[in-house]
DNA sequence: GACTTCTACCTATAACCTTTAGGTAGTTTG
DNA sequence: CAAACTACCTAAAGGTTATAGGTAGAAGTC
């Protein structure tokens, strides 16, 4: 009886390898099983089911991203950091697919608050340092910054830039020329 | 054998209806059977199969999103036009969280020209009329409106900004403030 | 080096969802 | 009013989730 090896880890990292392949939602304890060449039930052991595995496989992706974005955007300020930043997120999505895809579970408050999410926000916040903003400026800032990152790379990742002039490359090079304009110019609220 | 009236409509709209409650990636052709009080196989005669029940549903979306953008839009220009556009979908979301999740599916490339996506793509088109925009700065702005608020709206279903000073509501009018501003002053691309 | 103990993985089972095949009872049409 | 159609059915096969309880190999103990 070879013991393949399981642990929490590594059916994690596996399993975020699936979502990559076949798409998180195609994730199941199943499939992991099969790739582990082992039964279904013996998964049961490190995971305690198909949702545990799925957050665990968010909470990673979260990590990854974060970690990324902290190297990222170290040592550079204003547009140059504000690039670096939604670079990370653009490229994870296109390598990592599935991760990326993960990361946008919805978590359970405790988890979410033991989750990488709030690195993410700190990270932001820490971009518009290169920006002359004061709160609650600066928190509406960071979830419009949030929101046009996301919502760019998801659109894209969903395909519905797809296959239009012009290429989402400029696109996305004048998107962040626009934020970076918009928080160097950032308007007061309308009357 | 009372019949209960069954057909491809009415099950998508069930079916949204199911997805809203629920949660769409809880749609199941089991649980719309039983909210009809009907055998499994009995939906099989109207529809092709949960594949097609969630495609079905998320057409349906998309054109309810489409029909209630139109109406929001027309009469308006400027800023008054790209708020009511944004609360649209956000309005959309909050209220019927299921269907605005299944408007993200991703549709083939045919299914997705037969969608009513290209009108959402010429309404937000439309409102940058009210801006001063050539080509192909205005592809380039239709595409940040859309990332900013699918990105908005889907962060504030998720919880993203849940909880935490200041109120997502303010947020949203100063996200609309900030876009308008934008739009008056666009940038020219970075040196 | 034998003995316990822990761990990794197993078989077996039950519940649920999907999908197809083929049948029957209402409803509509000529 | 018979033929044809439609709406719904039973039956069955295959996949996924999850739990309970068992066995073999590895690790610690004397």
């Amino acid at each position: 009886m070879a013991r393949a090896g399981l642990s929490t880890e590594r059916l994690t990292t596996a399993g975020a390898e699936l979502a990559d392949e076949v798409g998180f939602d195609q994730v199941t304890v199943s499939a992991l099983a099969r790739r582990f060449d082992v039964k279904v039930a013996s998964l049961y052991s490190h995971v305690r089911g198909s949702q545990d595995l799925r957050t665990r496989i968010a909470l990673l992706a979260l990590e990854e991203m974060a970690d990324l974005a902290g190297e990222a955007v170290a040592g550079r300020a204003g547009r140059e950091a504000l690039a670096a930043l939604g670079n990370v997120y653009r490229d994870y999505a296109r390598e990592h697919p599935g991760r990326y895809t993960a990361a946008q579970l919805r978590l359970d408050p405790e988890t979410a608050a033991a989750s990488a999410g709030a690195r993410h926000a700190r990270l932001t916040r820490a971009i518009l340092r290169g920006y002359a903003l004061e709160e609650p400026d600066q928190t509406h800032a960071v979830r419009l910054l949030g929101s046009a990152f996301h919502g760019y790379v998801s659109l894209e990742l969903g395909g519905g830039f797809s296959h239009s002039a012009p290429d989402t490359d400029t696109t996305w090079l004048r998107t962040l020329d626009a934020l970076d304009a918009l928080l160097r110019n950032w308007p007061a609220p309308a009357p």
